[in-house]
DNA sequence: ACCCAGTTCCTTGCATCACAAGGTACCTTG
DNA sequence: CAAGGTACCTTGTGATGCAAGGAACTGGGT
């Protein structure tokens, strides 16, 4: 993935590193991290999250484990593995080049 | 449109974003359009950029008029219309939102 | 015992959209 | 008049955000 791929992919992939972002701060379990995207006031919704952390997972970014619940059935718990935790940093990388760019195209800037 | 949905569409009105704001310096046609945008790099390929001109023109955001070049066929030079500076303008207000809420969930900020 | 509401996981189907590829037409130059 | 450059546009494909629906576990009310 080339330089100028990286900022093509971060347009398709901002939520991805949102996702990443909250995940690398905790495990956390998909309900709770919706929960904490929309406080951000980022949009979410479950037909969104559920495909996108299979995503992840099937690209090794994100390992889980299963941990029962008092209120329901298991969580499952995502936290990054190495290789996420370098795409995360790509991924900013990648977010301060785009707020760059946008920064320059700006009128009257 | 509420606030939330405006986040929301900030997602994927990114790339609108970038054609309105190098479109509310300057009068400018597609061409020209692909490489100032290039320039700042953000990759845009002309299968993406001609749909989109139409769309936001059908949008109403967009009025154009011919130009005869020396170089080739007439230009098709596109400027904001008082809807899409409006338009823009919300643009630009879930843009810094939507930096701001990014700001926020970023680990070990 | 039984049902209901809350929690948590996941899938399906649709609409949208970025992009590669292909197509048309105009101009200048040799 | 052929070739290359400029400029417009369309078609088809793949990816993906989302609404809607569904399964399975828990505790509480009757």
């Amino acid at each position: 993935m080339n330089e100028q791929n990286i900022v093509s992919q971060m347009r398709r992939g901002l939520l991805e590193f949102c996702v990443l972002s909250v995940i690398a701060r905790e495990e956390i379990y998909s309900t709770e991290l919706i929960l904490q995207l929309k406080a951000a006031e980022m949009i979410v919704t479950e037909g969104t999250i559920y495909p996108l952390m299979s995503r992840l997972s099937k690209a090794g970014y994100l390992a889980h484990r299963w941990e029962e619940s008092e209120s329901g059935p298991p969580r499952k718990y995502y936290r990054l593995t190495e290789k996420g935790e370098t795409f995360l940093h790509e991924l900013k990388t990648a977010w301060n080049h785009l707020v760059h760019s946008i920064q320059q195209i700006q009128p009257e800037a």
